[in-house]
RNA sequence: GCGGGCGUGGCGGAAUCGGUAGACGCGCCAGGUUUAGGACCUGGUGACCGCAAGGUCGUGGGGGUUCAAGUCCCUCCGCCCGCACCA
């Protein structure tokens, strides 16, 4: 008889016809009874075709998602695009295809690509981000937050971008520049919405306690948000008579300031300098910081420099006059713009000090060994000295409380905590966005659109060169428009939304995503959400994760939802690189996931990204080890076809099997206990899989040298085999197990592994002789304590170690070894 | 500088608790089977010494705790990621 080939062609298509005629993968929300888990792979922004990097996190995703579907919970898989944004404008300016045809077009290809890897994808609630039934509610969201005051317009200093034309919010900028094109930004004074997310910067921070994502990740957004705690204290300028603020995390040291510093920024230096005759000097100095690049300016290793300002401040605890300075390593958006400087106990003032010869006074006793002679700077802590009879003495941790408490009642300062976390900048100089949905009346100025009038939809345009302003400001017939409240003339507001604002809720809209009335179904959404485990790339470790953080909090704010995170537990998978390095066209050396399906199959692709090593981490991509992954499944569909041909039927557990097929059945729940524990809690997939190949292995064994001996008993571990990699490569595991019984594998509950055949009544006892491994000898699982130090005593290979020596200790672990301790 | 992570054969990587290091795969070597094959099956494969039995060494370096350390503690080195003149 000639052998039975795997072909992955003609078994793939056979099984998506399957679950796509049936449904399978459709939660409704009337059936949610049970345990239920919502499993959710970040969204793809389509663009030409998917990459090796969507193929891991499905791959990841599915994997998780058939577990919990299997361990008995009802499993919301779904499935989205994030639709809106730049590269599809951009492409429309280069060749006039049209932004929604040309994202129409990539997210066919997605979908045809992710029916083809056979991702299990409820598709019943699928959407894309410009679909005007799901920014209808994005429109909503952001009136929601509008009049209740977290999103509002202003004027500031914001960052441009020249090349995209548009400004950008800053976690889009990343060492000065362009996040997306990596064009250098610029500083520009524009009025431009935001959201208020400063105002949830405490719980941002707090409630990382409350979830389960990866340290990094918490830590990034621990950095972020920048919190520190500190006081606020007012220097008043007598010449000028007015106070200037300081924010300062070190109250305990103002007895040790000798100067202040502003901002070249600082909107008063002009008015400070004039009359001192320094006019001149300080000019020329803010001229050159200002036109100075962001890198230079931020370099903190270059000498420190600055100007005298030719006024003074006085220090509210003693009275002194400190000598105000500007000098460039003060920064405008931190704080105040304005510091005290205290040299004595910080590095970068004690580097001022020392590049203009002001006075250093040490206030806090102790001394840095790795700083100068004299100990200084001293950052550390230590009881105070030279500063007021009322505090020296006291250490500084307790003065900081106390400096604060005196400073508040004095009316010089108060206790205060800064961030370094901006306001969110959600508008965006382009067409293919969001509409933001306001009117601006010339009678009643910002006006929102009233609910029953979303979505404003995004109108047809020609033109989508950027010029400055968006380029829906040319839409005439759409820009111009009545004013909701008073019916007269008024203008739509032409800007759009930064697409982050689309993905920081779309994971709510899957819960009820045909919802015409709101956006969901609070009492559907609240049973779903949180999202049990999340999965994407780390890449979005600030931006979108902080976003939708932020969005989901305030929407429960506004009681909304119940949820006060997204993302219960969160998992960031590593990148796929090639030769090491990050894959790109550019580089040449992009691995397309469609060339690997095509020759391998769909399921090789998926299993061999997961065996490659822990999801966690980057790999590197081998076109040599991907055959092992692909031997492994047609040696489990050919031996289960070849399994199929033979007399009987079934994957039932034998009844009392022994001798050969008893070591079947061993193999089996040895594999169903060690996969069990690769997939609980863990994402050990690559384990996983290798002890799915250890369990086939022990199959062709017996099938090719010993001839098959106990039929049933193979078909058991061939169906347990099926059953545990069907989460990697669900079409070969589907067809294995239905030659096999005839059954639907994915209806089956994931097996449980008996303990009568993990237990054997004997084992190999280790002996060990001074913690050396000496020799190996068979022992029943049920001798004593006694028992296996007398075997392990007269053990052949340990007896010649014993030899002359004394015996001072025996340690035994039964099922395991016995360590003879010799002296 | 601050914070987080990592370091195991020729290669990718296994090893929840401290208890046989190197599972599984690639590569390599050998054998079987086949008209042939880049198909299929089986075995071997950390280094060194040895004909063998066996021994010595071995998880980035050094030190420690322990009967026993890849695993725990200290220290040093190297690599990766994030933040960084944030007062």
């Amino acid at each position: 008889m000639s052998e039975p080939r795997y072909d992955p062609k003609e078994i793939e298509p056979r099984w998506q016809r399957v679950w796509a005629q049936e449904r399978t993968w459709e939660v409704t929300n009337e059936e949610l009874k049970g345990e239920t888990s919502y499993v959710l792979e970040m969204l793809p922004y389509p663009s030409g075709e998917p990459h090796i990097g969507h193929l891991k996190v499905y791959s990841v995703g599915d994997a998780v998602a058939h577990f919990h579907r299997r361990t008995g919970r009802r499993v919301l898989h779904p499935m989205g695009y994030d639709a809106f944004g730049l590269p599809a404008e951009n492409n429309a300016i280069k060749t006039g295809q049209k932004p929604r045809d040309a994202t129409n077009a990539a997210i066919a290809s997605f979908q045809k690509q992710f029916r083809e890897w056979g991702i299990s994808i409820d598709w019943s609630r699928e959407f894309a981000t410009c679909d005007p039934a799901y920014y209808r509610w994005t429109q909503w969201i952001f009136l929601q937050l509008y009049e209740n005051g977290l999103a509002y317009r202003k004027n500031a200093v914001v960052n441009w971008c020249p090349k995209d034309a548009t400004v950008l919010a800053n976690e889009q900028v990343v060492d000065g520049q362009c996040e997306r094109c990596g064009t250098e930004v610029e500083a520009r004074q524009l009025e431009q919405w935001f959201f208020r997310i400063t105002d949830y910067a405490d719980r941002l921070l707090d409630d990382l306690d409350t979830i389960e994502w990866p340290e990094h990740v918490k830590t990034m957004q621990r950095n972020w948000i920048g919190r520190s705690v500190g006081a606020e204290v007012s220097f008043r300028c007598d010449a000028l008579d007015t106070e200037f603020p300081v924010f300062t995390t070190r109250p305990d040291t103002l007895f040790g300031a000798t100067f202040f510093v502003v901002a070249p920024e600082h909107p008063d230096i002009e008015r400070l300098a004039a009359g001192t005759g320094q006019e001149e000097e300080v000019r020329a100095y803010v001229n050159r910081a200002l036109t100075e690049s962001n890198e230079e300016r931020g370099d903190a290793e270059k000498p420190k420099t600055g100007v005298f300002l030719g006024r003074h401040v006085t220090n509210p605890v003693n009275g002194e006059q400190l000598p105000i300075y500007v000098a460039d390593y003060v920064l405008m958006e931190y704080g105040t713009g304005a510091i005290m400087a205290v040299p004595g106990h910080d590095g970068r003032d004690y580097a001022f000090a020392k590049a203009y010869d002001l006075p250093i006074r040490p206030v806090v006793e102790g001394r840095d060994p790795e700083g100068d002679a004299d100990g200084l700077p001293y950052t550390g802590d230590g009881p105070l000295i030279n500063s007021h009879a009322d505090f020296d003495g006291t250490h500084n941790r307790d003065a900081l409380e106390k400096i604060t408490v005196w400073l508040d009642r004095e009316g010089k300062g108060n206790a205060s905590t800064n961030y370094r976390l901006r306001d969110w900048l959600l508008s965006r100089q382009r067409y293919w966005g969001c509409p933001i949905p306001i009117i601006h009346c010339p009678d009643c100025g910002t006006v929102s659109v009233p609910l029953d009038q979303l979505p404003v939809e995004l109108p047809e345009i020609e033109d989508y060169a950027p010029k400055g302003k968006s380029p829906l400001a040319a839409a005439e017939d759409w820009v111009n428009t009545t004013c909701p409240r008073c019916d007269g003339a008024a203008k739509r507001e032409t800007d759009t939304m930064d697409t982050f604002v689309d993905s920081s809720w779309y994971f709510l809209r899957y819960t009820d995503p045909d919802n015409d009335k709101a956006p969901w179904d609070p009492e559907v959404l609240n049973r779903w959400m949180p999202v049990d485990q999340y999965i994407g790339g780390v890449e979005h470790a600030i931006l979108h994760l902080l976003y939708a953080r932020f969005f989901t909090k305030a929407l429960a704010d506004l009681g909304h939802l119940n949820a006060q995170e997204p993302f219960a537990r969160l998992f960031t998978q590593g990148m796929i690189t090639r030769d090491g390095a990050k894959m790109s066209k550019s580089r040449g050396n992009v691995v397309s996931p469609q060339e690997i399906v095509e020759r391998y199959g769909a399921d090789t692709t998926r299993a061999y990204i997961l065996f490659i090593g822990p999801p966690d981490k980057d790999a590197d991509w081998s076109d040599k080890n991907i055959v092992g992954v692909a031997d492994f499944l047609a040696k489990l569909w050919r031996l289960s076809a070849l399994a199929a041909q033979g007399p009987g039927r079934g994957a039932e557990l034998p009844n009392e099997p022994d001798g050969p097929g008893l070591e079947l059945v061993r193999a089996a729940n040895v594999a169903i206990e060690e996969v069990t524990r690769a997939m609980t809690g863990r994402f050990a997939f690559n384990a996983a899989i290798a002890n799915v190949m250890k369990l086939v292995n022990a199959c062709s064994k017996e099938y090719y040298e010993a001839g098959n001996r106990d039929p049933e008993a193979l078909r058991y571990a061939l169906g347990t085999a099926s059953s545990l990699v069907f989460g990697f490569a669900p079409h070969v595991a589907a067809d294995a197990y239905h030659l096999l019984t005839g059954e639907r594998v994915w209806d089956e509950p994931w097996p449980a592994a008996d303990p009568r055949f993990l237990e054997r009544d004997s084992f190999e006892l280790v002996v060990q002789v001074n913690g050396k491994l000496r020799d190996r000898i068979p022992a029943p699982t049920e001798a004593t304590r006694e028992a296996l130090e007398e075997m392990a005593r007269a053990a052949p290979n340990a007896q010649a170690q014993l030899e002359g020596r004394e015996v001072v200790k025996v340690i035994v672990v039964p099922g395991k070894l016995v360590n003879i301790v010799v002296r």
